[in-house]
DNA sequence: GAGTTTGAAACT
DNA sequence: CAGTTTCAAACTC
């Protein structure tokens, strides 16, 4: 529509200059150029991804200051590419069947997100392009990261799968094979070019919403090229799934939507090509942002890690586009007037009716028949987007939001709320609806290959989904989940909590305007809700851009400012503290910071560590503590005991429980997505009390999780499950919604770590960014510069580089198994000793997201040190002692943390790869050891 | 509902 | 980095 040259020239530009600055820039750049070269036909169809790609490319750094802000005006522009780049560089990157999944995910996620793009484009493309253009100049990657990120619900599956690898070289020489596959994959997209695909897009268009027709005949042109990739795409994946009817209206809708063939074509090629072709689509797709993808693909565990870098802070960036792009998104979807509600519900809470009606609307698109979203749960491609597309792309959309909110505001909330296990059942239709709905959104996003359990969850989590729904619907559900709930308590409290019947945080704000960290909505991550009585609030939707702001310059001081205040600790070992059985191992969850009470002994809600039912630890400064969560000197001793080879073998066991958890339970993913699942575990233990049903907790409201959050999220959702408690409670959640769990399960738990390493790595890569000036790539350009430069960006690289892999491999459901058993043996390999991180990969986010740094840095301690000043840990930023010593101990040394890393990687590509690509994905595994080497 | 207490966040 | 102030939640009455 716009203007398919320019797209053009910025998708070439925007490729080799995401190529370059996610990968060695010089190589990459003529790789790319060839692959642009190559691509030009299919450029028409990214021409809007390119012209995004070029103003990016214009504008450098700004995105990685203000990611988020980019990122939520891009949101709109972006959603298209980044669903697409997401599903296919995820589907790429996962397992086949995840790839499947993915793409019919991804298309649905994408068909949802590009219709509404590009309905929103229209009016706002402008902007858009500009706002993407700012984006773009960051990196390519950082694009990539940040296209990720908007999709948030993809991104959090394709999170999982981008990781980044810091070597260069390596992308390069997988960027170059890319290249190859991709001449071949266009070649066979031209042949294929399947005329079905485009039609069933188109198809899929016209039924979403004249609109969408519209704008899809004024990108026919792309249509064209997207026919001609997508097809392909649609037709393996057609082929792969039949069933997946929906499949093809997804890829339909996604080619569309993105109207760029490319990212139709990396969802589809993913499934059928193999890893090169799939990573070729990526980069198609994604055009600026495939090209990051597309290095994904190729270089597979390089090019995920800089995704991954990205994503982490994409996961901010998320929360804040889905803001933007939600009602966007839903302003597109107004083809479908559901759709349409949904976006008016982002801004303005919607009614539960319009959720339903969302709901539907979601149903429509993404399956109007039922087979899509069968086809999203069936089909494999669901995995990655289909909680959104099953969530109902738009409508999934909006839902990222209410995803953004972090674990803190969970965490208090579920506490708060008291999420007793009552409060389970209860909520398990509400809470977890709600928790699912956030969990289930970020997990939509999260782990495409959950689509399964987001069909189950999908329905309750339709309704959770919607966002902006969340605060009305919250409001109102809450009201009547409160009465179902018989929380009277809580009600009682809840008025004057800051809790509400739905769980979700409300405040009371007088001057600050909620955009500081005294207001639990801002520090959560969500925009205030009507319920809040606060005065003077800023910190919603019409201020998007002071919270943003605000945001930044919050993190600024401390990039942790708004990730999740509990963590699970290393050790999930679960310990009865005595007092309630509920109680959890003062190891298993802890606050990061820990709390300084002097008076209230950690009895009361006062204390930061009780108000998030855990137990006080060694990073607690109070006094007197009598925490009964877990006394900060039992923590001490627990943790002593932990360094023991009996924590070693429980780890062990933990960790192939978790495994199994995790592969068969990835459902957590959503839950723990919802920054509440951390707390919820800790709540759910808690729940015994009973105190509050974190119901809505949820995140309704959730706009815009900071990177940091995001990953804390994530962190706390892997840590959750880790936590025994955590498997209890989140086995509640599962068994209210087991199928949400499960879907989620998928990939999710390394997603996770991932995101949480990738939010330690990138608050403090965002730092080291920042010293760098890394504006563009945050993650990986600046840590490949960095990398090169400092032993840091090289430990950030190769720690981001184990993460991102086990991301990668999560997002398929089998990969996440894989993925684990990589991620974790290459962990587990580093830290040889650090049962802890073993135990779970959840441990690991754990532990990283503890300390704010991860175990890796830790065994890097002084490059880490440097970036933990900046955390807001600060002054107690010095992870225990205990840890880690434990850690080092455990490691033998960042040298070794290298080779995991490069293990990890070599591991990595195999795991996601799809079978296809292995050879590719071993080549390029070879070749990045011996860089790295 | 008003007032007090508390501890985190913000500021210096 | 430490100390102080500000703030809003938690709590009490």
């Amino acid at each position: 529509m716009d203007s398919p040259e320019v797209t053009v020239k910025t998708t070439a530009a925007a490729a080799g200059s995401t190529v370059q600055s996610s990968n060695s820039p010089p190589v990459q750049e003529s790789p790319f150029s060839n692959f642009l070269r190559n691509l030009s036909p299919i450029e028409p169809v990214k021409a809007q991804h390119v012209s995004q790609g070029f103003l990016g490319l214009n504008s450098p750094p700004l995105a990685f200051t203000s990611p988020r802000i980019n990122a939520l005006r891009e949101a709109s522009s972006l959603k298209r590419p980044r669903y697409h780049l997401f599903p296919c560089a995820d589907v790429s990157a996962n397992d086949d069947g995840c790839k499947k999944f993915a793409d019919c995910t991804g298309e649905l996620g994408k068909s949802d997100s590009l219709l509404d793009g590009r309905l929103v484009a229209d009016t706002q493309k402008d902007s858009d392009k500009k706002n993407f253009v700012q984006v773009q100049p960051d990196i390519s990657l950082g694009r990539v990261g940040e296209y990720l990120a908007d999709r948030m619900e993809v991104d959090c599956a394709n999170s999982t799968t981008y990781e980044v690898n810091p070597d260069l070289e390596q992308s390069v020489d997988l960027l170059q094979s890319s290249v190859s596959s991709i001449t071949y994959l266009k070649g066979r997209i031209s042949k294929s070019d399947s005329n079905n695909g485009m039609k069933i897009k188109v198809n899929a268009h016209l039924t979403l919403s004249g609109k969408a027709e519209e704008q899809l005949q004024g990108e026919s042109t792309e249509e064209q090229e997207c026919g001609a990739l997508p097809p392909d795409e649609c037709n393996t994946e057609s082929n792969f799934f039949i069933d997946l009817a929906s499949k093809k209206q997804e890829c339909d809708t996604s080619a569309q939507d993105e109207g760029s063939v490319h990212e139709g074509k990396s969802a589809c090629h993913p499934q059928l090509l193999p890893e090169p072709f799939q990573i070729a689509q990526t980069y198609e797709d994604s055009e600026g942002n495939a090209g990051t993808i597309v290095l994904h693909g190729l270089v597979g565990t390089t090019m995920h890690d800089t995704e991954a870098n990205h994503h982490q802070r994409g996961f901010s960036r998320r929360c804040l586009q889905f803001v933007e792009a939600q009602p966007k998104a839903i302003v597109s979807s107004s083809n479908s007037s559901n759709q349409a509600n949904d976006v008016t519900c982002l801004r303005a809470p919607a009614t539960p009716a319009e959720l339903e009606g969302l709901d539907s609307s979601h149903v429509d698109l993404n399956a109007t028949s039922s087979q899509r979203q069968l086809g999203n749960l069936s089909q494999p491609v669901t995995p990655l987007f289909p909680p959104r597309p099953s969530g109902k792309s738009p409508i999934t959309i909006s839902k990222p939001p209410g995803i953004g909110l972090h674990l803190n505001s969970i965490v208090n909330a579920l506490p708060k709320g008291g999420a007793a296990t009552v409060g389970i059942k209860l909520a398990s239709a509400e809470c977890g609806m709600f928790e699912n709905n956030a969990s289930v959104a970020v997990s939509s996003m999260i782990s495409e290959s959950q689509s399964i359990g987001h069909l189950n969850l999908s329905q309750p989590l339709e309704h959770h989904e919607t966002p902006p729904t969340e605060r009305k619907f919250n409001s109102e559900h809450a009201d009547n989940f409160e009465e179902l709930n018989q929380l009277s308590p809580k009600k009682k409290r809840k008025k004057s909590s800051t809790i509400d019947s739905d769980g979700c945080k409300r405040c009371n704000c007088k001057k600050t305007q909620c955009l500081k960290l005294y207001c639990d909505c801002f520090a959560a991550g969500i925009y205030c809700a009507d319920s809040c009585t606060c005065q003077g609030c800023r910190n919603r939707p019409e201020y998007e851009d002071s919270v943003l702001e605000t945001r930044q310059q919050i993190e600024s001081r401390n990039p942790l400012a708004f990730a999740p205040k509990i963590v699970q600790h290393a050790n999930d070992i679960p310990v009865n503290n005595g007092d309630d059985g509920n109680q959890l191992m003062p190891s298993s969850a802890k606050h990061k910071r820990g709390c300084n009470c002097k008076k209230s002994m950690c009895l009361k809600k006062y204390c930061e560590c009780y108000q998030a039912n855990v137990g006080c630890s060694d990073g607690c400064r109070c006094e007197g503590c009598k925490n009964s969560y877990g006394r900060k000197e039992d923590y001490v001793r627990s943790e002593e005991m932990l360094g023991n080879r009996a924590c070693k073998e429980r780890s062990e066991v933990m960790f192939d429980n978790k495994l199994e958890l995790v592969t068969s339970k990835n459902f957590l993913h959503a839950e723990f997505y919802d920054p509440h699942l951390t707390p919820l575990t800790p709540s759910l233990q808690c729940s015994d009390q009973g105190k509050d049903a974190p119901k809505s907790r949820f995140l309704s409201r959730r706009y815009v999780p900071s990177a940091d959050s995001d990953p804390t999220i994530i962190s706390s959702y892997a840590n959750t499950p880790r936590s025994q408690k955590n498997s209890d409670s989140n086995d509640m959640l599962l068994e209210t919604s087991k199928e949400i769990v499960d879907v989620d399960s998928y990939g999710q738990g390394m997603d996770y770590r991932n995101e949480d390493m990738m939010d330690q790595l990138s608050s403090r890569g965002d730092a080291l960014a920042d010293l760098c000036h890394l504006t563009p790539l945050p993650g990986f350009p600046s840590m490949a510069v960095s990398s090169s430069g400092s032993s840091k960006a090289t430990d950030w690289k190769n720690i981001s580089g184990l993460q991102l892999y086990p991301r990668s491999d999560s997002l398929s459901s089998s990969r996440s198994l894989h993925w684990r058993g990589s991620p974790v043996t290459p962990i587990t390999q580093l830290s040889g000793n650090k049962n802890k991180q073993e135990p779970d990969s959840d441990s690991r986010v754990y532990d990283i997201s503890e300390d704010g740094t991860p175990d890796i840095l830790r065994e890097e301690s002084a490059p880490i040190k440097s970036v933990k000043v900046s955390s807001p840990n600060r002054k107690r930023v010095s992870p225990p002692q205990n840890r880690v010593n434990e850690i080092r101990s455990s490691t033998s040394g960042p040298l070794k943390s290298r080779k995991f890393i490069l293990r990890a990687v070599s591991s990595f590509p195999p795991l996601t790869p799809c079978i296809d690509s292995k050879g590719s994905t071993d080549e390029n595994r070879s070749d990045f050891q011996e860089n790295k080497e």
